[in-house]
DNA sequence: AGGGTCGATGAGACCAAGTCCCATCACTGG
DNA sequence: CCAGTGATGGGACTTGGTCTCATCGACCCT
């Protein structure tokens, strides 16, 4: 048997995330997550740097990303690159078991300013990684930073349609179909 | 003769341009900023909501941007429309005076995280509205959301060549080149 | 068996951000 | 001269976040 429960900063985020539901971000004190998870401030504290973090992975979307990217065919544009590194995410990532949380934790978010804005930074890093990612493989920076945008924008329609309770459509596809749209949208005056 | 001196947010903003650029964002203290204006603790945050956003402006930006989409000729495109409120933003906003300041300004902002996390909140809640201004004007919710996009990274580019030291351009023409660039080079696969 | 080590946790002091409430002060208008 | 008003000061209080040291349980080694 192991000494202490395991999973500690899973119970963290877990009971963050009951406690957000139940009296919202700001009313909820990290202490009381940590009770909640049989723990205290200082474990909290040692897995996540702050309070906002505690909604936030530990970065394996970010690395999924950079792989989907990477592991594209050479001869793909950049636009199919990100469509490619997005169907990954779909099938690793954003999986049917894993709908649900998601929907949760977006509530939460949507609701507090300062979560939205943790969130904001996020997409801007994600951003800069796939703008990175695509220049690594002899995309000019200019078109890598274009291509970027629209993934992150694709991104999000794919997001709001995955997560929307009466839609059963993996993340993939839909995410693909929202590049698609985003692409001939994009043809602008 | 007034009775307290004048301008009190200006004097606290100025105060901490100052003093972040001394001993850096983190190092610097409310209460330090308040005192090399004059004032106290109390009197900063009762004109800002916290230390961020005593480099923030009044939000004048969002409302000439706003003005310069809605003011554009209705027979004009989205990213035209766009450009036509850069345009307007150079004239009334990023003029030749407040280059230096935006240039520490910026040096400020992108040498703390907490600070470009502030950052790209501003930048999603602009393309939010850009957004809304456009389908306001009639267009439609997916090339809305293309053209902030790509308004926005036009912004960003124009933006730092406009702040770099060697060179002299207005920001206005600066976007709009941007502008045009973004356009071609959002013709992907 | 018993002592040493190690890794995960707890405890508590401490600082700064941010909130709140009330006092003060300088002027203004009656 | 007095009451009101608006900008400021003062200080108590909560919470997020840091830091340092103590504890505790298992495992190893002899």
């Amino acid at each position: 048997m192991a000494r202490w429960q395991p999973d500690a900063p899973g119970r963290l985020a877990a009971a963050a995330l009951d406690l957000f539901e139940e009296n919202g971000y700001e009313n909820t004190t990290v202490i009381e997550i940590a009770e909640r998870a049989g723990l205290t401030k200082s474990t909290f504290f040692r897995y996540f740097p702050d309070k906002r973090e505690v909604l936030f992975g530990r970065g394996t979307v970010t690395g999924l990303l950079l792989e989907g990217i990477a592991s594209a065919p050479p001869a793909a544009g950049p636009l199919d690159t990100v469509g490619n590194a997005l169907d990954a995410l779909g099938r690793t990532f954003f999986t049917a078991d894993r709908r649900e949380f998601s929907s949760r934790r977006q509530a939460v978010l949507s609701a507090n300013a300062e979560l939205r804005e943790r969130e904001a930074l996020k997409r801007i890093d994600l951003t800069a990684s796939m703008i990175e990612a695509l220049t690594r493989r002899g995309t000019p920076d200019l078109t890598a930073r274009v291509a970027a945008q629209l993934g992150a924008l694709a991104w999000e329609i794919a997001f709001d349609q995955w997560i929307d309770a009466d839609n059963s459509e993996d993340f993939g596809p839909l995410a693909r179909q929202a590049l698609i749209e985003v692409r001939t949208a994009g043809t602008l005056r």
